[in-house]
DNA sequence: CTGAAAGCGCTTACAG
DNA sequence: CTGAAAGCGCTTACAG
């Protein structure tokens, strides 16, 4: 198919050397001249030779090469988070293979095998779930891998996993707060999928909130989405539907607030004069002028990008290997879903 | 670092064979008896057997991987195609290396020439420029790879190079033509990059349509963009300020028409009552309630997906290397931004 | 400082 | 139907 590919031996018969000097040589390891290198290096350059970086992975044991796992490559978040660990690969001359797994647990587990299988020198993993029976093998066998988004909430875990994650907690306790300081009292709140960390973490910050104030929450307001829009959708107009319906919405991620927002622009409802809404993660589409979604930022790239490098920098063993944990702020972001421009605070 | 994995010397050494025997067994080639092949599967299984692809792929010349280059892993119109591209390749069982070029054509040159190092079986390639210098040399050495989004315009490459790209030509013809026919008579536009064959495509449909016409445009309405917010962003600002504004804008690219509904809206003028504006490629963000944008429909997730199935054709040679050109309808989205439901066609 | 040998994990071709 | 040999392109020891 190809033309036949220059390797070290041609570049070895040219200059007149064994091909393992040719090796050392571009590899720049001692045991080989200064005249000698620049000649072989010239001669590589002058045969447009290309390194084989398949022969190289398959001696030296490292392919440069990470996995990345992510859920959908249309989902804004996830890109945003792949765009931070592409830049920290790219820094460190790795490139990545990219896995989307669709919310399966089986196609998870398949791309965990195939990318061993591959000899990546490491994995990043963002769709862990809470109990997540796949990554216990990855602990047991040591291989490199940092989870981000998500963790497993399984203790036996507990610091032997590297991770970086949003604060969820928090995002969860902001958002009730920003919507119950303006007033309200009947907030409904729709979560993510509650077999992920970062749902069950939103959720708690939430729950919290409420606590602290000896709020009583209406069991009604509560709703279990997925983190997609569809979902949200129809999750809002059954909650609009209700007897006595919410003034208020905390869609716990941005994906699921703009669900929410068509569901009430498709119900001639007024946002947010009718009703609040507010979301998680500050995703772009958030930002447009006519959207104005208020939320509470989440710095994706970054946990991407601080991932990478935590996996680059267990692989490279560069540092003992100390257990990682990182957990980025969560800021609340005003614009104008929850008309805090208008009114104000009320308490 | 990893606990040693099995290989199938290790199986070879239980099932009381050869390793040879071993790797035919599994690999299901004749020259093995049923029964022999059933206990070293079996063997495998128990074993927890993973093959080593990377010295799979150095003995077979194939990787099963495949080279995606798109732009910006940020950009809704490159995930898309990128999202059918992993489809089709898991399909067929590849897996996708991701390169972003950020559009830098050295950035490109790179990744080319990593790619190949990595042993990849094919590239696709969304990313070319009109006059691209760097892959004279694929085709030289017929390294199997596919144009898509963008294509070459040197001659010389004429049916030697497999492409799917959408049909610019029409998307620039039907966006004028859809705000001539609402009454418009100044109508700006922002092109993309006009050292990218898709934006020469639109601009060259739009200028067409003129001349079909026979109407002249006045230069000063004509503005170079590069498919960032930004930039439109900015000329939409110039233009309005213009002693003879537009009362239409074609920008040739959603993500661009985004940007001048920024600045429109930032002017406080309305969309489509003080300008209209049109935009192409309908990617998600103008669907939503509020942003409501026209535009013309473009299959992107098709063109990723087909792009990938004709690599692997080319790849698996189960068809003469016949070179396929493709070329994906674009069709006119009627939303709210220019105004055709309140005023229908003028002419 | 240099060369020849061995090996990474696999597959292909060639004897028995 | 099975085994032993050779080789993919490279690197890492180990002699001289």
């Amino acid at each position: 198919m190809e033309s036949k590919k220059i390797t070290i031996k041609d570049i070895a018969k040219v200059a007149n050397v064994s091909h393992p000097t040719v090796s050392m040589a571009l590899n720049n390891r001692p045991g080989v001249g200064e005249k000698k290198r620049q000649e072989i290096v010239h001669i590589a350059k002058q045969l447009g030779y290309q390194p084989n970086l398949v022969a190289k992975a398959l001696v030296s044991n490292r392919s440069y090469t990470l996995g990345l796992i992510i859920n959908n490559i249309s989902d804004q978040f996830y890109t945003d988070l792949a765009k931070g660990v592409e830049k920290a690969a790219d820094e460190s001359g790795y490139n990545i293979i990219l896995c989307t797994t669709n919310d399966s647990l089986n196609s998870q587990k398949k791309y965990l095998d195939i990318l061993q299988s591959r000899g990546v020198d490491g994995i990043i993993i963002s769709t862990v779930s809470a109990r997540d029976p796949h990554i216990n093998f990855l602990v047991k066998e040591q291989f490199p891998f940092v989870c981000i988004n998500r963790v497993s909430l399984d203790r036996s875990l507990d610091n032997k996993i590297d991770y970086v994650i949003l604060d969820n907690y928090s995002a969860g306790y902001k958002g009730i707060e920003h919507l119950w300081k303006l007033g309200h009292d009947r907030i409904a709140v729709i979560t993510g999928s509650l077999d992920a960390s970062n749902a069950i973490a939103s959720l708690k910050g939430t729950k919290d909130f409420l606590l602290d104030l000896q709020i009583k929450m209406d069991p009604k307001l509560l709703r279990e989405g997925n983190y997609s829009r569809k979902t949200a959708y129809n999750a809002a107009k059954q909650l609009v539907k209700l007897k006595k319906p919410p003034t208020a919405i905390f869609a716990q991620d941005d994906n699921m607030a703009l669900g929410v927002r068509e569901a009430l622009l498709d119900l001639d409802l007024r946002i947010p004069e009718d009703i609040a809404l507010i979301g998680i993660d500050n995703i772009e589409m958030g930002t447009l002028t006519g959207i104005d979604l208020t939320t509470i930022s989440q710095e994706k790239y970054e946990m991407g990008y601080l991932g990478a490098k935590i996996l680059i920098k267990t692989i490279e063993k560069k540092v003992p290997a100390m257990v990682e944990k990182i957990v980025l702020a969560a800021n609340l972001i005003v614009r104008k879903s929850c008309g805090y421009s208008q009114c104000g605070y009320k308490r």
